[in-house]
DNA sequence: TGTGTATTATTGATTACGCAAGCAAGTCTA
DNA sequence: TAGACTTGCTTGCGTAATCAATAATACACA
């Protein structure tokens, strides 16, 4: 019980800690920058949205909202996949893939920062394990490191 | 990196479940369930809102939300601090006391049962200490067990 | 070929929360 | 006792997410 409200806590802390940093430097939301990172490393820099939902622990609406706002500034854009006309590829702009750049080596440092703060590597690493256990969480597991 | 997006992860597929089941069972958010415990706990089982706050990690206006619904619904209720004209107590009302109760039994064993299907004691109570070291998570700390 | 079911995505309504601003009550300083 | 500030709480407004309902396409099978 200790370990699930700590759970709440700590994701509370620090999810507000990195949005903001991240929205006042660039921004960007925390999704808004997984979703553009997770398209970076997709084969031809698109994804379906599906995909993302499944990845972005996101419901489909939830998606389509977030789409939409990086769709707005030109930072994703919707291709049609033409075997299948149900599926609008979320596609990363070059503008898109600069804009991760130009945000990635501060949101890396700051989420290390935080981490490195409290926790030295090997707890990182233990505290990575563990919370992979919980379901769902590491399938969808390119979604980690950067540089 | 990666274990800050699987702390993303295992938040959201946590809350989800656990939400659901409290929600669907006893009409309660994890929040409400939080607060009733919190009330439940304290002393003559009321508290200051800003002590609230701080405890549930939301900020004040969000705890002036929360306990509206609660308030509305009869499970809290506003009692003056004759001390301090500014101070609005959040005092636990029979009803919600008996809520609590009767909501506490299945929500424990739900995440009871959520953490030990993927952990044994030990790494609960260690991923427990681990989480407690983000910022302000370990400081407002009676907020753990039950039974 | 036509029909039923599953899948993909979007939309409308609602909810939960944060931020910024404000009010009212308390506490200092002089 | 007046003015400056701090603290506790509420309110207005915006955002991000959910759910439920819908539409459009794909596919399986009689």
């Amino acid at each position: 019980m200790r370990a699930w409200t700590r759970l709440l806590r700590a994701h509370a802390a620090a999810t507000r800690l990195l949005n903001a940093e991240l929205q006042a430097e660039h921004g960007l939301s925390i999704s808004d920058y997984e979703a553009l990172y997770l398209l970076s490393r997709a084969e031809d820099r698109r994804l379906k949205r599906v995909d993302l939902s499944r990845r972005l622990a996101l419901t489909p609406s939830g998606v389509t909202r977030l789409l939409e706002g990086l769709e707005a500034t030109g930072l994703v854009e919707r291709t049609a996949c033409p075997s299948d006309l149900r599926v609008v590829y979320a596609q990363l702009t070059d503008e898109g893939a600069a804009k991760l750049e130009a945000a990635s080596c501060g949101h890396v440092g700051s989420v290390r920062e935080l981490f490195e703060e409290h926790f030295d590597a090997g707890e990182i690493e233990r505290l990575a394990e563990l919370l992979g256990r919980f379901p769902g969480v590491a399938g969808a597991d390119d979604s980690c490191p950067a540089g």
